[in-house]
DNA sequence: CTTTACCTTCCCCTTACTAGAGAGTTTAAA
DNA sequence: TTTAAACTCTCTAGTAAGGGGAAGGTAAAG
């Protein structure tokens, strides 16, 4: 399968696929002569599985880890479980990071009148280097 | 003031101070003889300012914006208040779309035991390519 | 046989810095 | 006064994860 068809069918653009290969996670065969790539359906199974977990927000080294999970025949739940749980907990710190950041900015549009007048206290908090944390 | 001094005042780290002269961000006097850098009163202000911006998640090119309101005597609070309620927006969609992420991840690793055995729905969710949404 | 739609590599661009090399400068101690 | 530490400078290269586009080869359709 050639690579367009490929990253159709992973969801992923050629570009993402060919980088893909570039950095050794999924290498399809290729042609000799012509340099084209060539898929096969356990490289598309692979591609789907990559594209999966970066949808899940795994970082391109995680997608590797999962990767050779994924592949070993002889692998351990422990080991997914593990990185998945520390992924959850990344993502709250994350959220809760975020929500304060909303909540503080939230504070000062309220108190900003949003007129003409050349005094704004989002500037002033910026400035004054006195924020609600 | 010298670099290392700006940069404490600033709460930032020199790397990070010099990269916003380079960029033309925060540019201060620089001594023509020795190359140093010499940083006004006004230039700490300045990157005071910033780095509370840049703390607040606002872009270098966003803080590029708000550093001209800032400078300008003539600003409208108005515009400031249109980034922030922008700004506010955008982190409310992160929000969305981490929440549900994290819960995705959460109802997998509910489901996958986490021993020894090899079998982990997690795997097999990312490799099915049904997953919940 | 030609046109169009692919494919390839290559290099630069992005964000917002960080690390380190090699060389010059300032400051404080001996 | 000398010397050594602690600064400073520029420059290059790297990070994550690709995106954009050029120059050139290839495949498939008419």
């Amino acid at each position: 399968m050639n690579i367009s068809k490929a990253a159709t069918q992973a969801g992923l653009t050629v570009k993402t696929v060919r980088y893909y290969d570039t950095i050794g996670m999924v290498c399809p065969y290729q042609n000799p002569q012509t340099g084209y790539r060539d898929y096969s359906e356990r490289d598309i199974a692979k591609l789907q599985f990559v594209g999966s977990a970066r949808r899940f927000n795994f970082s391109i080294k995680e997608c590797r880890e999962l990767l050779s999970l994924y592949e070993d025949e002889n692998r351990s739940s422990e080991t997914v479980k593990a990185l998945t749980m520390q992924k959850i907990s990344d993502i709250e710190d994350r959220l809760t990071e975020l929500t304060r950041l909303r909540d503080k900015l939230a504070y000062l549009a309220s108190a900003c009148h949003g007129d003409n007048r050349p005094d704004c206290p989002i500037l002033d908090a910026f400035s004054a280097n006195n924020l609600p944390s």
